[in-house]
This record gives C-alpha cells, sequence and structure tokens, in this order.
DNA sequence: CATGCAGTACGATTGAACTCGTACATAGGA
DNA sequence: TCCTATGTACGAGTTCAATCGTACTGCATG
C-alpha cells in the first residue's frame, strides 16, 4: 500500500493493473458467444447501462448506484451480473463494492463493431 | 425430399420492383429499435437463419422450406415471423408461400456492422 | 374429383427471465 | 460500540417467449 490517500482523495479511482482485485467469474474472450451478447444486450436498462459506461466514463470502474437508475437495489444486481455472465463488463470487487467497466477491447476482437452500435443507440423515450 | 426443380429454373426469381407483391406488415426503417432487433437475433436458430439468408443468397427471396431446418412447420413460422416483425427481414406472398429475404440496407443504414456480424457468426456446434 | 404436399394459423404447455421485497454483510462516523 | 448507508444474496410471483401438435388453406398430380 504505497499509495497513501489520506487527504485529497481526489480521483485514484484506477489503481495500478497488480493492485486491481480479481474480476468475478466471467466467460473468456474465446468463449464469447455472439447470441449471447446480444441476448445480454437486447434489454432497454442494460443498454442505458452499457452505453452510459460507454459514453459518459469508460476508464474507470464504476459501482451500481452511478448510474442513477430508479430501480430496486436487487434489479440492478440482477441486471449487472447479465452483463457479466455474458461477457458485456468485467466486475470486480473493491472492498464492499462490485464496480463494473465495459470489456471493449475484448468485445471489439470478437464483435467488430458491436460497441459502437452500443454507444451510438438512443434510449426509446428519455434523452 | 425430391425438390425437383423440373428445368432449368435458371435464375430470374427477383423480378421487376412493379411486379413484386407487397410486403407483410413490418416496421419502417426509422421505426427499427436497436434492442429488438437484438432480441430477435439472440436466439441461434434465427441467426442461422438470418446467416444462411446472408452467405447463400441475398439476392433471391426464399421459402422457408429452403433452409433445411429440422423443426416442426409451425416453429419455423414463429421465427421468421419474429425475424420480421423486428425488421430485420421482409417476407412476400408469393403466391401461397411467403419468401424472406434480409433487410441489409436498412439494417445498414440504422445499425451499421450489425450484419457483418451475423455474417461472421460461428454456429455453436453444427456446420 | 380425389389425393398428396408445402406452408400458415391457432392453442396449450413448458421454461426462462424480468421484477421486486426482504434479509444479510461491510465500511464509516458519532 | 452502535447506528446508518450502500450493495449484494436469496426467494417468490409474474410475464413472456419458445416449442410443438393439430387443423386449415391452396396448388399440383393422378
Amino acid at each position: 500500500m504505497s499509495a497513501t490517500v489520506r487527504q485529497a482523495p481526489v480521483v485514484k479511482v484506477v489503481p495500478e493493473p497488480e493492485n486491481l482485485p480479481e474480476p468475478l467469474p466471467e466467460p473468456a474472450v474465446g468463449e464469447l458467444r455472439l447470441e449471447t451478447v446480444l441476448g445480454a444486450l437486447s434489454d432497454p436498462l442494460r443498454l442505458r447501462i452499457v452505453r452510459k459506461l460507454l459514453l459518459e466514463s469508460e476508464a474507470f470502474d464504476h459501482s451500481c448506484g452511478w448510474f442513477g437508475l430508479d430501480r430496486p437495489k436487487s434489479s440492478l444486481t440482477h441486471h449487472f451480473k447479465a452483463l457479466r455472465e455474458a461477457g458485456v463488463t468485467r466486475q470486480r470487487q473493491y472492498g464492499l463494492e462490485r464496480r463494473s467497466h465495459v470489456r471493449v477491447e475484448d468485445l471489439n476482437a470478437r464483435f467488430p463493431g458491436l460497441v459502437d452500435l452500443v454507444a451510438a443507440w438512443t434510449p426509446p423515450d428519455a434523452p
């Protein structure tokens, strides 16, 4: 623990790769299946989650409270798990929280163009 | 099993635009929704249908018997309808048959790259 | 006219997934 | 230590889609 956070919590959200907690169980790159990924992305709420991650700050991991979704917490947990098990997102255990980010490189390697489609998506009603 | 194509059916499968029967009810280009299209493509069987249309003969319309799928007819009807209502395929009534083709232009206009993903897809087990 | 055939329409059953309430675990502060 | 806030785990209810059997339609052949 060389990084002392004492004052100025500032950003410090992305530690060095060596300090990262192990990702939760997820499919390997070669195991990604198009039909599964598309199924995970066929839900408007999950599409909104992924899009927000892509557009607003892909560089960081975010816990589900960051998204501002007015759904019960248990529903959010369900959807984040669905995204992770499909291979769309990666989740790490940061102490108490589980933060997520999109596996952009993996997705682009296996399904080039798919991430761009999600980023360009427009929600049904909201802006 | 014998398809008995008679003699030289040649090509001539794509008549002039004026002779085409009216397409069955389908969403307009502007009404295509990504989440709906992805949902339609999240099924392996439908993915196989679209892929076969793309790879083997996109220029023609095909009735569902052409695909060689060993499922009950009613199941096939269900899946072809799902693809059409999602806007993935267009169906026309050729006499007794309903032939389908992929709306490649519309899909590329709204979701560029998606068609390529389906064409590059590899089925779980079958050829 | 009678028979066979290709495909669609309809209905019922089954299974999966979305949704949410509740209970539980941990970090931080008084 | 006690309390609160943030998320996750688990379980049940409900909705929806996939699957298939059966019946119907119209063309083709004898």
